[in-house]
DNA sequence: TTAACAATGTTAACGGCAATAACTTTTGAA
DNA sequence: TTCAAAAGTTATTGCCGTTAACATTGTTAA
């Protein structure tokens, strides 16, 4: 027998797991704590001995998305700036195309108000770190114009979350005619944060 | 006393402007139909005779918020490119920070999954189709690249949109301490999309 | 070993919610 | 003037989150 397992199993986890699967099913409107409890044999109200209230459930399976999404975007190569920009840039799509629910549970303000729980706004900056260190590295590098920092981590993170959530809710149907669509935004994005020779040409304002 | 009105008021735009106002103040999560039924006077079951359900009545509020924002975009002076392609930007980005809940409720894609209220796709589309002709425009006028109109319109969107989102959920303190944040953000990516001259440097993939 | 205590679970209950059923009142048109 | 449809009512069902009061189990220290 485990330890940390007093009259159940763990149920702190189980009942973190089987949030998880239901939020992946059917997203987080359907997490309802009292089907979670029947669901793996205890009372509701045994939930609240390990969970203040539904939301910080919910603020739980949060941090474990941001910590997922942290991994993936770890595992992009650095060594070349361009490539490592690119990469980090897809792998930030593909993990909300491959989890929706997940990422919208992370980035839906209402349901989650930045604020309320520290571990979440930890894990949430501990992934977007990983964006600015690459921004970082590929101005240090020279790739990138040299740009206010939160500027341009600010473009960065606003294209591909923008991308991530009208792919995940079927706003771009453009995304099924071009399967490399995430990758052509990206270019786009980067073309004009190039440190080049001169990509400034005359102003047009009246 | 005015048509299409029974018994009370006109019930419908009545339970809608309260809705409205509950959503401004609260977010979505907050609207609930027998509490709207009895601020203004009316038994809860009542709605149900103007609304299928609550879902119904929150698409007619994010409908009402997609034709909001489509006049804001189409109020945008359209006479020179580069200042039509960054005013309508600060224009989406100005209407999020305006109206934040009731941006989430348009673009929350799981309260609201797409296809479900034929008039909220209707709605969405016409005020995505003045980004739409605006980028189109653009290249018309031989400022922005040549590239598909499909890919130039997502790119921009996913940015607009993106910033939006980030900025109304506090995930930018950047904003903070730029006032301008959103202009210099939409400057990075019109840079890039600019038909200038030659701004395609040595490609240094591996 | 056992007494005390904290951790973990239980049942019962409250109030709120969306939604439906069955019924009543009002309206407008044949 | 009758009558059917529109628009409202009360009563009810079955969820839900949450709390209160109580029971049980495991740990720890006398």
């Amino acid at each position: 027998m485990t330890r940390a397992a007093y009259h159940h199993g763990d149920l702190p986890q189980q009942a973190h797991q089987q949030a998880l699967e239901v939020l992946r099913a059917d997203g987080d409107t359907a997490i309802s704590l009292r089907a979670i409890a029947k669901q793996i044999g205890v009372s509701a109200p045994a939930l609240y001995r390990h969970f203040a209230d539904r939301e910080t459930l919910l603020a739980e399976l949060a941090v474990t998305g941001f910590e997922w999404l942290r991994e993936r975007l770890l595992a992009v190569d650095q060594t070349e700036p361009r490539r490592a920009l690119l990469e980090i840039g897809l792998a930030y799509v593909a993990f909300a195309n491959d989890e929706p629910n997940l990422y919208r549970l992370m980035f839906g303000g209402r349901i989650l108000p930045r604020g309320a729980h520290p571990r979440l706004d930890e894990a949430g900056l501990a992934a977007f770190k990983v964006l600015e260190d690459t921004v970082a590295s590929g101005q240090r590098r020279g790739y990138l114009k040299p740009l206010p920092l939160p500027l341009m981590t600010a473009t960065a993170w606003s294209l591909v979350h923008g991308l991530s959530e009208l792919m995940i809710d079927g706003h771009l149907p453009a995304a099924d005619a071009e399967p490399r669509l995430a990758e052509s935004v990206l270019t786009l994005l980067m073309d004009g944060s190039r440190n080049g020779p001169d990509t400034q040409p005359e102003d047009t304002t009246s």
